[in-house]
DNA sequence: CACCTATATGAGCATATACTTATATACTCA
DNA sequence: TGAGTATATAAGTATATGCTCATATAGGTG
């Protein structure tokens, strides 16, 4: 068995540095983040939770808010739900929904100030 | 002009949680706030910025970290040199890449951090 | 200059996702 | 029980995105 040449380029310079770095986060850390970015990543999912992490709504009240058709705002509630981002209690025909997951919050929030803080360094 | 009879829901009982939150949070904003965590939300995007937050590397020893081709890792490359998140060096044919946005680093760090912790606590 | 290497880029494809419309469900109240 | 209201869900569609393969570019070396 005769190992094929090496393919990949620069061999002899970095390999310390390959060494260093291989695997050092595992898979399924790597999908967790990945996850929790994701659920950040839509203007509406934002805009949700940065609304429900000031006090609880109900569906039609953030159907509102938002200026979006109310399927659209329970698909992605129902998307937080099930990552058990938000969490709702039903009173009547009205189901209320709030935060369930501090961490999420703080990671927008921290975005946020930054978010800010750039804006007003720009003097914008 | 006859004002169209109020389509939305439980008009009288939430209106005041409606006019505290519409609108306070700019477009702009929240546009900038998901363009950055929709950064962080890819994994092959989350695994180039966390080697490159320990240090530099070039394009060949990303391609031999992640196990992916060269164009693939060139295309996220782009990407987040295009939003100013890495920057880049060349050394003869070689070209270097590092961090260039301290912030969205941290993001990932505290989330990361979470994400550990978290893990730890449930005895994984 | 010719040829090599490392990286960048473009086109195409497969998949994911965020919405729409229509309809179902679950509760309230008469 | 039946009508009405708030919310959920399903199917369909349009767009975005992350990869692949092929090829271009830019610098190095003889």
């Amino acid at each position: 068995m005769i190992e094929p040449a090496q393919e990949t380029c620069c061999n002899t310079i970095h390999q310390d540095a390959i060494h260093e770095c291989v695997e050092q986060l595992e898979q399924t850390v790597i999908e967790n983040l990945s996850n929790t970015f994701k659920t950040l990543a839509d203007p509406t999912r934002l805009r949700i939770l940065h609304n429900l992490s000031r006090r609880e709504l109900c569906v039609c009240d953030l159907t509102e808010i938002l200026g979006m058709t109310q399927p659209a705002v329970s698909h992605q509630l129902r998307f937080l739900k099930a990552l058990r981002i938000v969490k709702c209690r039903r009173d009547g025909n009205t189901i209320y929904y709030t935060c369930d997951d501090a961490h999420v919050i703080d990671l927008l929030q921290m975005a946020l100030d930054h978010a800010v803080h750039t804006k007003k360094e720009r003097g914008e």
